[in-house]
DNA sequence: CCTCACATGTAATGAGTTACATGATTGG
DNA sequence: CCAATCATGTAACTCATTACATGTGAGG
């Protein structure tokens, strides 16, 4: 069975209790937010679906003006899903990278458009290493999530170190091959 | 609109011609590959809704024996659809990897199967860096192709280093990690 | 005053995957 | 003889996203 949000759930509850809305927050913003994705659509049904299973169990903590938080807590066969998905996961990564197909037909793009979209994605890579910097403080330090943070770190700066260095060559044969190709529909 | 099948479609045979199958093939074996996906039941029907909003043509090619080849060629206003989604793509990568969700629990893990899950995954590095050097010799040298097989081999050759170089380290500190639990637990 | 953060959840919708269905030719 | 390659396509299904629905308290 590949990653699921269930798996996903079971494993952040494995780190310390959390509620649905703590779990989002780790997805979107926390040591999980590199490499992993998951909406509230999918969280809330999902810690529904592993507390019938009996995966974790929830306890309700009164609030006044808000709704109850529900904290979830993994159970001894929880865990033990856990170590079993975990162990079975087919473990194959899916990246989508709609920059590098924008970047496959970068001569096709509009020289303003393209050196835009190409420092925009910059400038997103920038934040995303400096979130991971941020994390990196108050985040456990098992020796899993010093991996995952050196992993990400070194990607992040060695292909930040690409896109600088390659920008202006990029940028420069691309404008050579627009022109050229208007030469040829010249002639 | 994010990026989807029919854009993919649309981009490929933006290069050259092409049926359903060679698509499949290209997304799969070929450049785009390292960070695309599409399966069959996604590539024809995107190339029948493409053919009936005029944005691609198709000519039949009888075969003896096999079905006929369907080859389809981007019209101009395929191109111009194309590039305007290239342009409007919000330019957000997906990356999802189960084999970083598994280093998150490495100490949770068996030794010897966190062994085993490492190695495999950089045989699969290793595989996919072998396969982006041979397309290299059959690509088309556009300076966006260029740039995309230039970065897919600094970012594989990156985390192959790092995944080597890493790896003792990483399977001692959870060694250690699963001791030290044991002994919690004992006492 | 308005927006953000907190906090839960559902329903409609979308997009693509998996598995199936069919079938000839070629190479080991 | 068996597997792989070529070649098209559909239907059922899974999975998750988006948008909605609701409501308070705090801070600028």
């Amino acid at each position: 069975m590949a990653l699921n949000v269930r798996t996903l759930c079971l494993a952040i509850l494995s780190m310390r209790d959390a509620t649905g809305y703590e779990i989002r927050k780790l997805v979107t913003e926390g040591a999980f937010s590199h490499f992993i994705a998951a909406s509230y659509g999918a969280i809330y049904p999902a810690l529904a679906q592993l507390l019938t299973d009996r995966l974790v169990t929830m306890r309700e903590e009164e609030q006044t003006g808000k709704p109850a938080r529900k904290v979830y807590s993994i159970t001894a066969a929880g865990q033990r899903a856990l170590a079993d998905a975990l162990a079975t996961l087919p473990g194959r990564d899916i990246y989508k990278s709609e920059f590098l197909l924008q970047m496959m037909f970068a001569d096709r793009l509009p020289a303003r458009q393209l050196a835009a979209i190409y420092d925009a994605y910059i400038a997103m890579q920038e934040a995303e290493l400096a979130q991971l910097q941020e994390e990196s403080r108050n985040m456990p330090q098992t020796p899993g999530a010093c991996f995952v943070r050196d992993y990400g770190r070194l990607m992040l700066t060695t292909v930040l170190d690409f896109l600088k260095a390659r920008r202006d060559r990029l940028l420069d044969e691309c404008a050579r091959a627009a022109q050229s190709e208007n030469e040829e529909e010249a002639s």
